[in-house]
DNA sequence: TTCATACATTGATGGCGGTCAATATTCGGG
DNA sequence: CCCGAATATTGACCGCCATCAATGTATGAA
């Protein structure tokens, strides 16, 4: 198993696509496909939704079952998948983890659309 | 079989999101999540990237057959699930079918998550 | 060390989705 | 009217994915 990093960390400034116009390649397209793929599932939609409307910013997996109708090991599954998009932080203090939403993560989201 | 709507015609400027923190209810994270699996395939973000980048502003069929690898069924059937999440206009001239990119329909999208 | 809690991982299952071959439909030309 | 071209539809196959039950792992407390 190998998690990719799919979303990029965050391309400095405007100034990375190679044209724009020779339309995307196979792998280009391959790769931003996993990104929506990760957004692709209703209730990894209402994932990101829950995280970000938290006021403190992040959400533990214990809050995360609840809402969504699904076992436990369904919601580590999706917010692994989230995850390895490059849309969610974890972070494991003591028994917990923590899920935050990756800064400019989702605004990253909508510049592939643009240089679609 | 039924053609859904999924993303609205425009809505017109910002108004019309109840609230933004309630998070996401069952019913909206599933119609969302309609127009991303659109998205989440490699051949079809090729198809709207070359539709898009095409001067004329619209490709027939013919012409996307043969950039990807796919035979002509299936990017029949690609074009119909882009067509029916709202992203591509579909136009008969003739023997021909024409395909262009909604207006404002990426823009709608960035806009979906935004709302998240 | 032992136990309980919070979470991750594995394996199995059912269903959805991408692809193709074959066929149907629609349109323009002769 | 008949034929060929462009596209859509159908049916089938197969791999991937969402889900769950069971188990594994790690952390904190007693």
């Amino acid at each position: 198993m190998k998690t990719l990093p799919v979303l990029d960390p965050i391309t400095d400034e405007a100034c990375c696509t190679p044209a724009g116009q020779p339309a995307l390649g196979a792998e280009e397209a391959k790769q931003k496909a996993l990104v929506f793929k990760a957004l692709a599932d209703p209730n990894r939609l209402r994932l990101l939704s829950i995280v970000k409307a938290e006021s403190s910013g992040e959400s533990c997996v214990c809050d995360l079952t609840d809402p969504l109708d699904l076992g436990q090991p369904t919601v580590s599954h999706h917010l692994k998948i989230l995850v390895d998009a490059g849309l969610l932080h974890r972070e494991k203090r003591g028994t917990w983890a923590y899920y935050s939403l990756v800064p400019g993560a989702l605004d990253s989201v909508a510049g592939l659309l643009a240089t679609l």
